[in-house]
DNA sequence: GCCCGACGCTGAACCGGATAAGTACCGAGA
DNA sequence: TCTCGGTACTTATCCGGTTCAGCGTCGGGC
């Protein structure tokens, strides 16, 4: 059972394969009743365009990729991704896009995958997420000349359209609030240290703190797993001077965090308060639910697939900065403990 | 800066291009030492195979079809799709082979796009998942001819490939656990009353129950979210007989569940029991950690994708049935409180 | 010395569409 | 009546690979 082609409607039409590509493409140079008799031909046999054939005349391919550079486990953990992946998605359907994806190993891989689907056609765009700090992938993909929309900081962008949000600021308020509600010994549990938004989340921490008179502040840094979230929880709980906050950079550390001071037997929030940073269903579903920041994460994906369509178009764009994460103050933050 | 084809591979090797398509695929035909020559002028000008072309002759898009038809929203909550889609991928990167995903609307918004996808050439089969009760999409699909791999149940898998695990024994072995506890009022909170699996979970809850004498059986169909979860767990909790033990089709709503539990100032597990379908991290981050039915998910993921691409190369294949799902009790679960 | 076969390559057709160029036909205006 | 212009097509070519038939050359066996 082949796929039917133009030239089995030629056949049947009884016309060139030229005059059916003209009808079906809705171009002049047939006439309105052959036009209509072409495309019930086409609708009744079922007609698909081949997109190989589309594409070697110089179409596009419909389709934008995204590579991810992180291990299936954790993936499956992580609420953002999935929440990017939909916004993406939700942007793309709209224009008939599809959305190439692969997981990869690491990140020559990456590359790898980017230069095979760029150079074969396969796709008219890509997404570059989680770049570190000086990252190989920006000069490579310039130097492919793939249109690029690249999620984070325009500072680490190159010549690539940065889609970003402000996280100093998020991390600004965040402090401010429980400076306000009287903590004086803060910490921040992070992710991975050679990521771009790890290092600006890290200096605004340190910078706010310092500007207000939070002395004691730690920063220690974590592969964003639940687990490591958890041992990293003990180790500042079990200092002699342990904090009366601590800042999650992501959601999933926070719960386990969570957990680990339930375990210890301090009281959430009386005793510590726990701020995550992402706001999914899991924040709100533990007891106390965790104040945290949110954002409209699939809205973020939505926007850097838009920012890409119009790459892809053709058209010049600047970066797009989207709407800072905001503090929701839940149940997991009080005033701290009086000493 | 065009991108280079073979022509001006063979152009700079002083062959023609029938040579260097040779030699590019390891064809016989061209000699060891042509052969060095065109590959390292092929290396050095960075040509890489254009898809397209390829495709044009009859080769494999390389690529597979999914598109999930659940809300954007569902999909960044449920960590079930994820692992799935990692599994999946994890496979599919083996062979070298790319997901092609999309979020859709409805069944028919799916339907179309898996006919584009097949119909253009852009993928060389699918996996269909969340099978309904008389699903059109099973006879559709067959009509097609596209190679599709089904996760679900093989009674509604029709002539596909159906990969699946007997959620039927699944629920046997903890409704049995329960009843060894001690609990004779045992309750249920299922997914969508139209998906296969929630049937098939539904008959075999039902039959179990009467088989070992739990007569106060009830089940409550929801959505899958936290909030019809709290829901349905609240009016069970609030019933003059109230259940001693809930099963919940998904972790979202088991910890939703349990916060309700609590909010109602219920002990799990004296007062209640627990159990969570699924063992995502969430299960065992709350207080007190979930008993799940555990399964692995992202390698159940892999199977399906294995099946598929086995199909794809025009190997026939029959069924596969993965483990199913088994119980692991921590600490939500413990004999019912004295009536 | 001749023939056959293998090797190494060339040339051309082909995949399924898009598209530029060419052609037949028809009606209107000079 | 002849020409001009537009319509409604056809024909041919192209995209970038794959593949097959064909062809010259060289070496080995008889």
């Amino acid at each position: 059972m082949r796929r039917p082609t133009i030239a089995d409607i030629a056949r049947q039409a009884g016309v060139s394969k030229g005059a059916v590509s003209y009808a079906l493409n809705g171009q002049p140079g047939v006439s309105e009743a052959t036009r209509a008799r072409i495309l019930a031909i086409a609708d009744e046999i079922g007609w698909q365009p081949n997109s190989a054939a589309r594409a070697l005349n110089g179409a596009r391919a419909e389709a934008v990729g995204l590579a991810l550079c992180r291990p299936a486990r954790f993936l499956g953990m992580e609420p953002f991704f999935m929440e990017l992946i939909s916004g993406i998605e939700s942007e793309l359907a709209n224009h008939s896009c599809a959305l190439m994806l692969q997981v990869v190993r690491d990140h020559e891989t990456e590359m790898a995958v980017y230069r095979r689907w760029w150079g074969e056609g396969r796709v008219d765009g890509a997404i570059l997420i989680d770049l570190h700090v000086d990252d190989p992938r920006v000069p490579e993909m310039q130097a492919l000349g793939m249109p690029v929309v690249v999620i984070g900081h325009p500072s680490s962008a190159g010549s690539l359209v940065p889609v970003w949000s402000d996280d100093g600021a998020a991390i600004r308020e965040t402090v401010e609030y429980l400076a306000a509600l009287g903590h004086r010994r803060v910490s921040r549990v992070a992710g991975l240290p050679r990521l771009v938004h790890t290092v600006i989340r890290d200096r605004a921490f340190e910078d706010v703190c310092a500007e207000i008179g939070i002395t004691e502040s730690v920063t220690v840094h974590t592969d964003y797993t639940g687990e490591e979230g958890a041992r990293a929880t003990r180790r500042l709980l079990s200092s002699s001077r342990r904090p009366t906050a601590i800042v999650y950079d992501n959601d999933i550390m926070a719960v386990a965090g969570l957990s680990v001071a339930q375990e210890m037997r301090l009281n959430v929030p009386s005793d510590l308060s726990i701020v995550a940073w992402d706001d999914s269903p899991l924040s709100q579903v533990v007891r106390p639910p965790l104040t945290a920041l949110t954002r409209d994460i699939p809205a973020y994906g939505a926007h850097a697939a838009q920012r890409l369509l119009t790459l892809i178009d053709g058209t010049e764009t600047g970066p797009l900065e989207d709407q800072a994460a905001r503090l929701t103050p839940r149940g997991s933050t009080a005033p701290p403990p009086e000493s």
